[in-house]
DNA sequence: TTGTATGCGTTATCAG
DNA sequence: CTGATAACGCATACAA
């Protein structure tokens, strides 16, 4: 067996200076290109690095440069499952900092006073942040600006235009979602939200999503129902039935609340009620998620990776630029016509 | 509206002390106790740290003490979609970092000369490595170990007993799959495993299943098929519908492939067979998917949660103390009964 | 073309 | 009990 070439001990450019008979400064201009350097020296210093196997201590260079060349990305808690349309943000915002050579710190961080957050932003540990779930009042939101740290939300508060952000149109989707289903001559419809104790905090595509079913059941003359649900599939189950039971005309649900929809798919089965035959359903989700229900989900697929992308895009902006004018997009994807609706049929045949 | 004082510029230690009228050195010690501060200057720093909201610069902090508490999760390229496993694993490490006050740092990485990993471990930015998707031999162990960096693998090279790391007995598991079909009276079996690319690459747990599938099977003098299939739901429509054409008397399958599943729930149904009446599938899988398929797979559920935490735990350890033995952990959880195995009956009856 | 000196913010060491 | 000083590794202004 041949000997591995001993442990590459952590190198400083002092040691490389030294081996190479130059200054610690020609080292580092070598290695910038700051300044000219003899094609001779550059390759005696060269071949030390290559031999020591040198790699600058990250930790010098951001406490020189006040840069750290790395970005946070604040996530719900990690310890309940995230839902696919927010897995789908966390995996496009680091791939898409990988793509720009930065690297992502995560906080997971829900609560108010959060260890996790405050050190990431509070001890210059990066050099801006991507917030996920935002509240239409949201306290990281007032720390990151009090702190002068450039962050970019996915969501965005009561205020938008203080801020950068990307966002789903919650509103215009869901009601986009209500038209197909009044089209297809559903009278009784119902919108799932997210928990209750998420919609009572404000947060922000819960409350839109409520603006946009009312606004456009009332368009369409319709009355309907608004539930809120927490964020599983057993929750869907109960939450399905209890609708089942107290809205005898229902025949369509509208919702937001991807964890629950497996659910509601099988208290809807264990009713008796087949989809789409006999009961419609329209949401907001990810595709991956759409697509693999059986039968597969009439939804408005979410673009993660288009905004999760724009994200980090507009977070670099503000990074080089933080005095530049907030940038913000919004979108409303359309509905991608899948299996789980169809005309409205009475759910008891009248006598 | 009152006015919100003023942005919290980064205020460094040596201003805490002008302002308090002591040294750094004293501002120093009253925040960490390291030595007596009378309480009458404890208090007059405190009060001035609270006005200006002084937070010590974590690079200076990792310039000087060599360490940066923060650990580096070294992911599968994001771009593909992670499986529910994989995400079991992500987010209970993040969530362990998280209570052990880590912070940690992502690097999706996937090819050999990754720059997010050569980043993440070669600029002392992580104090250790949690490292996913570990091949039978692995580059990045390699550079690791050179490195001198601790570091702990959510699965295991060829030699395991060089490292320390958690794993799901892949071997085991696929028998236990192949003896409890066998016990139901199937005599077809077929293996679905990973990627062609994947085992072919030495990926661990395919050649692991591989393993206990041709025992199991031999144990039980059945002679069955092993298909390897890409991780996602189209490929497992068509790695079932080739398996139905090909192998006439298959009445059930195994398979570790997560991904794949939706994918031979739609096939084995269009072909016309119900699960678990007409065909059974067992399989190695997250719980989460597990229970919202329909019907519910029968599946080994990885504890995810258990195992994130373990390596993050086994991790500090190989931080404190580097010179200490490796340690592992090898888990085999039980086959979680579900909907879909049933006693084989011929998918097409003698005449 | 290269070398010298300084400072980034911390903490440990040595003095007082 | 507290102050001054050095050092971590790097980048850069200044000097030669």
């Amino acid at each position: 067996m041949s000997v591995e070439s001993g442990e590459e001990r952590q190198v400083s450019i002092g040691e490389i200076a030294r081996r190479s008979g130059v200054a610690r400064s020609t080292v580092s201009y070598a290695l910038s290109g700051k300044r000219a350097v003899s094609e001779e020296t550059r390759r005696r210093i060269q071949a030390v690095i290559d031999e020591l196997g040198y790699r600058p201590n990250a930790a010098a260079k951001a406490l020189k440069e006040g840069r750290t060349h790395t970005i946070g990305l604040v996530i719900p808690p990690a310890s309940q499952r995230l839902t696919d349309v927010q897995l789908g943000f966390v995996a496009s915002v680091i791939d898409a900092a990988a793509s720009a050579d930065l690297d992502v710190l995560v906080s997971p961080s829900g609560g108010e006073h959060d260890r996790s957050f405050e050190r990431v932003v509070s001890g210059r540990r990066v050099d801006g942040v991507v917030l996920m779930e935002i509240r239409l009042e949201d306290d990281r939101v007032t720390r990151l600006r009090k702190m002068g740290l450039p962050f970019v939300g996915i969501g965005r508060t009561a205020r938008p235009e203080e801020m950068s952000w990307v966002d789903i149109d919650y509103d215009t989707l869901i009601a986009r979602c209500v038209h197909h289903l009044a089209d297809l001559g559903h009278r009784h419809i119902a919108l799932v939200n997210r928990s209750t104790e998420l919609v009572a905090a404000g947060y922000g595509p819960g409350h839109r999503a409520q603006a946009g079913f009312t606004r456009a059941m009332a368009e369409r003359g319709l009355r309907g129902v608004q539930v809120c649900c927490a964020d599983d599939a057993q929750s869907g189950v109960s939450c399905a039935e209890r609708l089942l039971a107290e809205t005898p005309g229902l025949t369509a649900i509208a919702t937001i609340n991807e964890a629950a929809i497996p659910g509601m798919y099988r208290a809807l089965s264990q009713a008796g009620l087949q989809i789409p035959r006999d009961f419609s359903i329209a949401a907001v989700a990810a595709r991956y998620l759409a697509e693999n229900l059986h039968p597969p989900l009439t939804a408005s697929d979410v673009p993660a990776d288009e905004l999760g992308a724009h994200a980090v895009e507009l977070l670099i902006q503000r990074i080089a630029d933080p005095a530049a004018p907030y940038r913000h997009l919004l979108v409303a994807p359309p509905i991608s016509l899948r299996e789980t609706t169809a005309p409205a049929r009475p759910r008891e045949p009248l006598t």
